[in-house]
Formats: C-alpha cells, sequence, structure tokens
DNA sequence: TGTTGACATTCAAACGTTTGAATAGTAGAA
DNA sequence: TTCTACTATTCAAACGTTTGAATGTCAACA
C-alpha cells in the first residue's frame, strides 16, 4: 500500500510500486510519443499498476503543466428554463469530440452570479466561453474581463458583433413574420398580440416582423389588444403574463380570433385564461407561441409555435468557439461571425381557421357565465 | 506592459509592476492571515495594480498547491428530463455559501457518458460528488472508483444506503397510496393504472404504496388497465408511452373513470390520447401524474399529481456533501444516511369526482364519432 | 578498442500558487 | 548596549504533472 500524502493516487505512488521513475510512468500513462521507446513489459506492468492503484492523472497538475485546460465555459442566464436545455443539449454534443469539457453555469437569472460565475470562469482558465444570453447578461462586464484575457467568446441568442463577439440567434423577424402569415392563411384578421418584455432584445424584431407581415397582408391591429409582458423573473412568469394577458384582452371586450403570443411559455398562459373563460382553443381562439420548448410539445393541445432550432445553434456555437481557439492558437486573426438561423414553423393543434361571427356571439355569451 | 509566457496574468506580473514579491502580493490578493502585516500603502498598491492588469488566480495552480479543488461534481443523468432541473437548482443553492462550486455533468441518458464524466469529475478531484440517478447509472462503477478515491457521495432518487452511499429520494409508497387515495375519495372505482419501466427503481414502491391503498379501500384493479411503460430513452418518450397507453385502454373497451400515470410526462401523453379520442379530461376522465414538472404546472388542465419536493432534495444533498466532506477532513467516520422525503399531493385540474354511468355512455359515443 | 546508434530510462526544470520559516528593519525595554 | 518584540517583506519548498535534454546500456560495426 503505497504511502498517500494526498487521498490520490499520483504518478509517485505507481512509480514506487513500479520502481520506475515518475517520468516513464507519466510517459506511457498519457500515451507521449516517447512512449514508444519504452519496453512493452514495462508499459504493461505501469498500467496494470495504475489501474490497480485506481490512478487519475490530476487534473490541476496536467493543466498547469500542459497550460490548456481543455475546458470551455458555458454560462447559461437560467438552466431552468426549457429554452436553454437544447442549446445546451447541443453545445455538449459539438464539444464531445475535440475532448473539450463543457464547464456548465447556471446564473440563476441572477446579474450578480452571473458575473461571479464569469470570474470563475476565468480563474479555471476556459480556452473559450458560451454565453446563452438574455437581459440578465451585462456586456460591459463580459467584454472587459473576458476578451482583456484573450479567451474567444461566442454569444447564442443575442446579436453582439458590433462589440466583437461572434454572435448566434434566430433571425426573429422572419419568426415573428412566419406566425403573422400563418394566421392570415388562416383567415384570422383580428389579433391580439403579446409582445416580449421591454428588456429582452428579442422582443422587437420580432415585433418588426409581426408588423410587417401585417401590413404587408393589410391588417391593423387594434391597439387595446396589443399588449406587453413586464420583465421576466423567471420562466413562468411568462405563463403568468400569458394568463394575465388574456384576462385582460376578454375584460376589453375588443373582438378577437387569434393571440400571437410571444413565446411558448406565455403561450400556455394564454390558452390556461382562454379555457378559464369557457372559449376553446383553438376553435373559438387560435393560440400561436414562439421557441417550441418541451411544454409546448406535450400540452394538449400542442402549441403551434415558431421553431428556433436551438440545438443546431448550441452545436454551431461550439464548432465556433473551438475554431476561435485554433485560430488564437495560431495566431490569426479572427474577426467575429454572425449565424441568423431559420426559424421554422411548427403547426400543431392550437391553431385553425376562424369560426366566424356567429361563433364570436357564441364566446361572448360563455364570458359571461 | 508585463511579459506575459501564457495568455494570463500571473502574480509574477503584478509583483514585478508592484516592485515587490511574488510573496506579498499572493498573501494580499488571497487575504491571507500574514496580510495584516503588510503595510497599508503596499496593500493598497497591489490590489489596484492586480485590478488594473485583469488578474484573475489560476484556479490550477491554487488548488494544486491548496490541494482543495472547492468542487462538488454534479453528475444528472439527463438534464433535458424537467425532472434534474430543480435538483440541480437545489444543489446549486446548497453550495453558494460554502463557496463551493458545482461542477455540473449531464449523462444525455447515455451509460457511456456517465462513466466518462464520473472519470473527469475524479480527475478534475472533486471533493464530493451528488448523483442524481435514474437506470443510466451503474453502481458498481460508482462504487470501486469513488469510494476508493474516498470522495463521499450522495444520490439523490435512489435508495443505495446498502451499498454504503447516503441516499435522498421521495417516499414513492407514501406518494403512490396518496394518489391513490385521491381519487378513491373522488369517488373513483375503475381506475387505470399505468406503471412505470421495469428498470427504474421508482416503478416498484410507487407501485406498492398504489396497490395496498387500492386495497383498504376495497377496490380492485381490472388487469386489463394495468400497463407498463417500456424503459425510457429520452424525457419525451414517457408522454409517447402515456398517448399509446391511452389509446390501448379505449381499444380495451373496458370501463374507467381515472388513469393513475406513473410520471407527468406519461400524464400528458394519456391527456392527449384522451382528448384526441373526444373524452374531456376531467369530466370524462380524471388523470394523475407524479413529479410535480414544469409541463404538468402549465399545461392546461393543470396536472394534479404528487409532488416530489426536488429542490430541497438538492438542497440536502449539498448539505449533506459538505458535511461529509469536513467529516472525512476531521477523519470521523461516517455512516451513510437516508432520507426519504414527503410527497405531497397537488391538486389541479385535471381530476374531479366521476360523472357516473349516464357520463360513461357519452364517452361510449364520443369514442366511436 | 573505439565509435556509432538504437533503445530504455531518468534528470531536472517548469507551470502559478501558497505558506512555514527566515530575514531585515525599527523601536521600546532591560 | 543588548535583548525582545513587532512590523514588513522575502525565501524556498512544495503541490503533481510534463518534457527537452541527459544518461546509461548494449550490441554491432569499423
Amino acid at each position: 500500500m503505497p504511502q498517500r500524502r494526498s487521498g490520490h493516487v499520483t504518478l509517485l505512488d505507481v512509480a514506487r510500486a513500479c520502481g520506475c521513475s515518475v517520468s516513464t510512468v507519466s510517459i506511457v500513462l498519457s500515451e507521449a510519443p516517447l512512449s514508444q521507446n519504452v519496453a512493452e513489459k514495462t508499459r504493461r506492468q505501469i498500467r496494470a499498476m495504475a489501474q490497480q492503484l485506481g490512478y487519475h492523472p490530476d487534473a490541476f497538475a496536467r493543466s498547469l503543466r500542459r497550460r490548456r485546460s481543455q475546458t470551455i465555459g458555458v454560462l447559461a442566464y437560467d438552466l431552468s428554463d426549457p429554452y436553454c436545455i437544447p442549446i445546451v443539449r447541443g453545445i455538449q454534443v459539438g464539444l464531445q469530440p475535440g475532448s473539450y469539457l463543457p464547464l456548465l453555469m447556471d446564473a440563476q437569472t441572477q446579474r450578480g452570479l452571473f458575473d461571479n460565475y464569469l470570474q470563475m470562469i476565468l480563474e479555471r482558465r476556459a480556452e473559450g466561453v458560451i454565453v446563452i444570453a438574455s437581459w440578465v447578461f451585462d456586456e460591459t462586464n463580459l467584454l472587459s474581463d473576458v476578451q482583456k484575457n484573450n479567451v474567444p467568446i461566442v454569444i447564442v441568442s443575442r446579436d453582439l458583433t458590433e462589440r466583437g463577439v461572434s454572435s448566434i440567434l434566430v433571425d426573429n423577424e422572419t419568426g415573428g413574420a412566419l406566425a403573422m402569415r400563418h394566421l392570415q392563411e388562416l383567415g384570422h384578421r383580428k389579433i391580439a398580440v403579446i409582445r416580449g418584455p421591454e428588456e429582452m432584445f428579442d422582443s422587437e424584431p420580432r415585433w418588426v416582423g409581426v408588423q410587417s407581415a401585417a401590413a404587408a397582408a393589410g391588417i391593423q391591429f387594434d391597439p387595446r389588444l396589443v399588449f406587453q409582458l413586464d420583465n421576466l423573473v423567471d420562466p413562468t412568469s411568462g405563463f403568468r403574463g400569458g394568463l394575465e394577458c388574456a384576462s385582460r384582452m376578454l375584460a376589453s371586450g375588443r373582438p378577437f380570433t387569434a393571440v400571437l403570443a410571444f413565446d411558448d411559455l406565455t403561450a400556455l398562459g394564454v390558452i390556461r385564461g382562454l379555457l378559464g373563460a369557457g372559449l376553446r382553443v383553438p376553435e373559438d381562439c387560435s393560440v400561436l407561441g414562439f421557441d417550441d420548448v418541451l411544454p409546448a410539445e406535450v400540452a394538449t393541445p400542442g402549441i403551434t409555435t415558431v421553431r428556433q432550432p436551438l440545438r443546431e445553434m448550441g452545436l454551431l456555437a461550439s464548432e465556433w468557439v473551438v475554431d476561435a481557439i485554433e485560430a488564437r492558437e495560431l495566431k490569426k486573426e479572427q474577426k467575429p461571425r454572425l449565424h441568423r438561423a431559420s426559424p421554422e414553423l411548427v403547426v400543431r393543434m392550437s391553431s385553425t381557421a376562424p369560426a366566424g361571427k356567429k361563433k364570436r356571439r357564441e364566446r361572448e355569451h360563455a364570458e359571461v357565465t
């Protein structure tokens, strides 16, 4: 039994047990080029002994010496938002072959945590950083600290190219237009809209897309049927916001046959609100979401939504960040890249053609009940 | 501008810029006890210079020297399962004050990945490990490698105390009984059941609880209305399984007024199936879930479910693992602990009293339509 | 016998930090 | 003066690896 100073088995332990030097053991176990010179017998012995003792190389010592951490920091604004999960999954899948380890951190929608974790990512010498952004994330901090340390960044869900950061996000404008056009093609003309919170970067372009598609179809929005969500504090606040907007819509007394919600959780809230008032979805009112997250898929009716290719976006982010690391190694200057992922309309059960005036009267009746 | 060998600013850089030794800088910046002896002026100068140069201590060097990684490995079987998220959140919250960093890994329901990540956790010298278990996780490997290295483990969602591992899980038997009793109190007597997959550890005790509560109420299950899910490959397979079971239920032609599903995703699948056949939930058929995950909360009707206090379980796991680390430090022997968390019935909208025979005829009519 | 080369192994320095021990410098007390 | 005590700072070793250079061994060739 080797004498262990720390709790872990080290190269020295293995070396002593084999009667050879630390160097030899290191060379064999890390399969360095020199290991071809080591006698087959020795190699086998060393490997067997390492296995037997339960040796695991110390990543700290190794990284310190090699000056490579083999780590990519992944900083998500809130892991409890189902939106983040497919992105994270894509990143993991993309990082696997390159043998980079994702260092996954969850800022829990708290700006303070976000900054702390960013520090930690730097301290752990991540070779690159991927940020899944939302309003929580403060660009000034990011730029000053991470870029000062010459660590490549890719940001997902926000365009920060003008600040020199490679960015991947869905084409919100096209997405908004896609949703609007779907409703228009179904024959809806009286449409309520729930815009995203002011501080979310997606809100504005999505609204622009909706408006331009509406204009192209000659549809005008009733300003009393255009709502805006409050700032989000957690993933369920979108749901609560949608629920509240639904009741305000109904209370307004204005006619509408469809609701264009900011995202899927909002749409689910709207549906709860409408159903609670006795309306049927989609027969009395169509409801559209955005993103295509898990709850939208498994709810019934399934939410018709504009899908973001989240997994693919994460995959791309991981590829970009690895590229950037390699480029830095070769001292190549790289300029920030931008990818606008194409959204895709996913038609499920929450949208259908409007029922016409006859139905609307029924709805007004139901409201009273 | 200091000469940097690696891309990062080191203590040496700061020391040179301040005209003092590396030791002094280290002492000041890490706020070691000795720093009280350092002149206020020097301290200020060093701190300012560190800030200006963007110095971040190298976690590798520090951990190597201090022989503490300040890291807890957290290995989740699948982060895309909404079940994992609150647990992870609880762990994070619990770890924060102790300044441990969770090293979060996602096994993506792949046993190979699970083992790889476990190796990595050991290589990164995590001081403790929390495993969020499912069938993916293979105990033999876990025990041999992690325990050999004397790293404390806590496992969530499975009882492994008899193997010497502290375990935290919900009291499945009570939970199952809770669900059953709720249906019984509502007046249901013809109940379909969907049991969990064979390889899931929760399935059996949950079923035992259901059966004993049913027996106590004098309710017998129609064997043709007892189903079993196939093995899960991803979080949506529960949904698909529920959907399929629903159609088999209806096809069986046997009467039932309620469905006891294995978990929430299964329940959502059942609802989709029933609604698709023209039944109404809960008017024609009540549906119960288990776990209380996000999609169950935001779907309409909201799923009546047996809530697992996931966040609290994660919190407790983090406390236990930190305890165990401290105990190990003091050479105190610790025996494995067990906590059975109390489940809680959450009544939402998917359950109500059965409609009686009149309604059942309607249902049979709807089936034909 | 000496030189060459291939093979098998080891030396020793380095990565960036921490920290017990050592070194100066200063001031008050004996 | 000398001793003690304190303040302010530095030395140097260590953490566990990796790796370029060095060492030693052996056989074969000139």
